[in-house]
DNA sequence: ATGATAAATGTAACGATTACAAATGTGGAG
DNA sequence: CTCCACATTTGTAATCGTTACATTTATCAT
């Protein structure tokens, strides 16, 4: 499997050397843009690199994170999502199926109780059931 | 440590027996409003309860969840915090001093591209520094 | 009191993540 | 090209929050 997104320059301009394993990782993230696990990275990449350790895995996502490169996403306290688009952005999951939808959005947040505090970081995120899994609740 | 609150018929209402310990655990999270952490409940309870166990803690917690009395928040991956106020709001942690605040808001969704979903639940949270470490930065 | 049922407890198991030491790869000096 | 220093990767063990499960304790109607 082949993504054909290079993401060498990325990695340079980050000071971060573009060793096989990162740029097999992080050009998965920027092909797929499917908010995966770790798990789910490993197991689609460990056919292409047979001798990929799950440890390189979490090691590149950190590396990553702390370039800005990649936004880990805490949906589910008990599974950590990659994310390639470090845009500003929300997330749907679908407590059915487990498919995460993007969408945009604008937070108002009341400024008045906010003076005086710096945010840096914004995370929206909502739970429910996508159009197919509402469909095949119907029918049952 | 004694809380003067009386969730004994918040319980009842939602077919949840009074036991000793849900009622300190409730009253705890109904009192000091401080989004904890198990660690945190268990630790504050045990003086009072000295044979608290904290798988007491977290089944109580999960019952109160079920039930919709309590809301789990999931804003650091290796922590679930516990809320008493179930109403639509956001949380800031402080990523100095951990610290966690409320505060009001109103999320514009971009409907069109979420037809067809039904959101049951949306979660929002920022981080950054609260006033007095933005102080204390300042000072060094 | 007795026994049935529910709740609480203690310990073991689990799963995601990190720590750490050993193995492997890389790139430059000689 | 060979050797050596250094960075990266790998495999294994440790950690930590949470859950599973069996045992003990409490509750309550008979
Ligand atoms: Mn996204
Ligand atoms: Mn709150
Ligand atoms: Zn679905
Ligand atoms: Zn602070």
């Amino acid at each position: 499997m082949i993504y054909d997104i290079d993401v060498t320059e990325e990695l340079i301009k980050n000071n971060i050397k573009p060793s096989y394993q990162r740029l097999k990782i992080l050009s998965y993230l920027a092909f797929k843009r499917n908010h995966p696990t770790v798990e789910q990275i490993f197991n689609e990449l460990v056919d292409d690199i047979p001798t990929l350790s799950k440890t390189t895995v979490y090691n590149s996502l950190n590396l990553f994170i702390q370039a800005g490169l990649v936004k880990p996403l805490n949906i589910e306290d008990h599974e950590t999502r990659y994310d390639y688009d470090t845009s500003d952005h929300g997330h749907f999951k679908c407590i059915e199926c487990g498919t995460i939808k993007d969408f945009s959005l604008k937070i108002d947040i009341d400024n008045d109780s906010m003076s005086g505090y710096e945010i840096l970081e914004k995370n929206v995120y909502c739970k429910g059931y996508c159009p197919r899994c509402l469909e095949n609740k119907k029918k049952i």
